[in-house]
DNA sequence: CCCATTTAGGTTGTGCACAATCTAATTGGG
DNA sequence: CCCAATTAGATTGTGCACAACCTAAATGGG
């Protein structure tokens, strides 16, 4: 054992990254009916779960910083689905809101992941359990960096 | 149950999405020091077990198509870890071959996985549990998809 | 042998992701 | 009250990811 193989198949980095594209890509064509992004549905779910959420909420919720949401959240408002108003209160803050058309759009999507957790040949009991596997990893990662 | 939450934090797709981000960002401070990404090092994973493939046989293997890997690739070739070469018996083929410099790389990055790893609080054993239950998904996802 | 088809790889355009930088609004210490 | 420091969001630049399209090389049926 002196050598160390570095095998692709071996690393789980590459099992996540694969998997995660595999996923991406089931939701593409189920997406692209509706006319958004994977990315977009996230930021579209976190606003069904809580509307108005300002850019850095949602930003703390996905983790992803302005560079990225700014223009992401243009395009989905370009698209009459969010409208985005300044905070009267603070006026540094934009907060999005669904618009009618982006409330409607959720009971489009309700079925999405029912649908590609069967083409990824999952159980409900392996999901979930694979899903808790998933967000420990993450959870345990994010409360180490806290830790610098 | 006749309402549908469509929880952010129920959805195994964004657990995936998350963890994935997580460790991709646990990659980032040690490959920058090497100067390279996380793609170029999935590439270089794929070229280190065998080394000359063509671009074609890295896509399969990583899942990518040549508008991804044309210019990850020649930023690699910029940095001197690999060579382009056109296969002779079949001028259509790019052969791409790892310089001195792109094996030397080899030995920094061996221990990178394994200091991954503990950051994401995972023994090995729940670290091959996982590797196994991804690659199964993925597995079954690409196999659907070839019956179409 | 010839030309239609296929295959390999590259290019272009759109969108995500992040670091670095910028402006404007807010806050807080003196 | 005033100005330095902080915070929110946008912008710019680089790189990944994919669809659509392009060219050149190889192949194969007539």
């Amino acid at each position: 054992m002196t050598e160390n193989p570095l095998i692709l198949r071996d690393q789980v980095c590459f099992a996540l990254y694969s998997a995660q594209h595999a996923v991406t890509g089931l939701y593409r064509p189920l997406l692209d009916e509706l006319g958004i992004t994977y990315p977009q549905f996230l930021v579209l779910l976190a606003l069904w779960e809580a509307d108005g959420r300002s850019v850095s909420q949602i930003g703390a919720v996905l983790r992803l910083d302005s560079g990225t949401l700014s223009p992401l959240i243009k395009r989905l408002e370009q698209q009459g689905l969010v409208e985005r108003r300044r905070d009267a209160a603070d006026e540094r803050r934009v907060r999005v809101h669904l618009t009618p058309d982006g409330h409607r759009l959720r009971e489009q999507v309700s079925d999405v992941p029912r649908q590609v957790a069967v083409a990824a040949g999952l159980t409900p009991e392996s999901l979930f359990a694979l899903r808790d596997t998933l967000n420990s990893i993450t959870a345990s990662i994010h409360h180490d960096q806290s830790k610098d």
